[in-house]
DNA sequence: CTTTTAATAGAACAAATGTTCTCCCTCAAT
DNA sequence: ATTGAGGGAGAACATTTGTTCTATTAAAAG
């Protein structure tokens, strides 16, 4: 994408706000009053230039036939992350594979905004299954949006698979000389430690849901 | 709103899809044959009808002048809620005002999608001060989305400021004969009773959000 | 200074489109 | 059987609207 001209800026906003307004996009004659323009072929012109360069999308000979690409509702301020599976204590947690991954073919869909994942790639969600994670403020029935890593930074709370222990936990991981220090979010409660070769990581914890009524 | 006709809500979902997909509402003729029905006066008459019961709005002699109002954009997509202060445990919540109420005034603003406010009125937020609440599995740093209202049902959880001990908490009500059990999310930690007079409801907590990454 | 290229103006055309008008059908109430 | 309301069909009309064409201006390149 090349830099707008400022009126090409000007007439990107102006459909924004068109849009919003009235629910539906403007006439090529309702951008010339908007933004001040002074003729229909240069609005046309305008356009043809936001096409090419990805701003829009133009349906020919349609009326009011301007899609505005940049800020599609249902692209950017939604976004569809599939419930793949649970978490419980006792099992591992799923794994996503290109079935779970693909939303419109998966049973649950979280929506939500994209602060909440900024943007991460590999994002999916887990419903909480039993109270084993109160240790985490986690309860019976939230819904963990997890990233599908398999290395943590320093005190990042992560979903840990304990080998001998054959248990998931969600702890704070913190690496220390021959150890590691798993720390659950309520610091009133103590730290476990643990070899490494006993820690598997199995996602990093984004976000935590809990939608009470 | 009265009940609609099939064919009144074929229109509905039909224009709702058109939107989805192209950006831009359907013309009358669109509807013609995207409805399979065989005439422009037809889908005129119905439009009348869903724009009288308040499903749409027409603009009159406006190409593709249907805007959809049960699902506008602006307020379907994303919803902007106000994060007007905090919540600690010595402190009464704020409450909401005129000014904190303007979304576009407001410091800070929370997106949000539907299904978490699940179209609620009177949804605000409130950032979590302090590890007091704990018990209540809420982290500090946690969002907390509430609704103002000033009673809830059995079993709610509720923002109760009680009286005697000048604390805000965040617990389940229970209206038993002669007493209020209030009850921690967190069913490992006993309950605590107190007198009707020793309780003020706040807010009913609609859902948490804790943002780890 | 001339030539090119990008951007603008204004008008005109053809197609798209909202609206209206008349006639028709069905079905329940009288 | 008659009436009237709700809903539908089809055509016609007047605007609205995307598009195109030509002429003009402004800036950049030669």
């Amino acid at each position: 994408m090349k830099a707008l001209s400022s009126k090409q800026q000007r007439i990107i906003e102006f459909i924004h706000q068109f849009l919003v307004d009235n629910g539906y996009p403007p006439t090529v004659r309702e951008i010339v009053s908007g933004c001040g323009i002074s003729s229909t072929s240069v609005v046309n012109y305008n356009l043809n230039i936001l096409e090419q360069e990805g701003y829009i999308r133009r349906h020919s000979e349609v009326s009011r036939g301007i899609e505005l690409l940049t800020l599609s509702p249902a692209l950017r301020y939604r976004l569809q992350v599939p419930i793949i599976g649970q978490i419980a204590a006792g099992e591992p947690i799923p794994v996503p594979t290109p079935d779970t991954w693909d939303v419109t073919a998966s049973a649950e869909i979280l929506e939500v905004t994209e602060d909440l994942t900024q943007g991460r790639e590999g994002v999916y969600a887990l419903k909480v299954k039993g109270s084993s994670m109160v240790d985490a403020l986690i309860n019976d029935g939230d819904i963990i949006l997890m990233q599908y890593v398999n290395v943590v930074e320093n005190g990042e709370m992560a979903a840990i698979w304990l080998k001998a222990e054959k248990e998931v936990t969600l702890k704070k991981v913190y690496i220390e000389p021959s150890r590691i220090r798993l720390q659950p979010a309520n610091n009133q409660i103590r730290p476990i430690y643990t070899e490494p070769d006993n820690v598997e990581i199995q996602g990093r914890v984004i976000a935590i849901i809990r939608q009470l009524v």
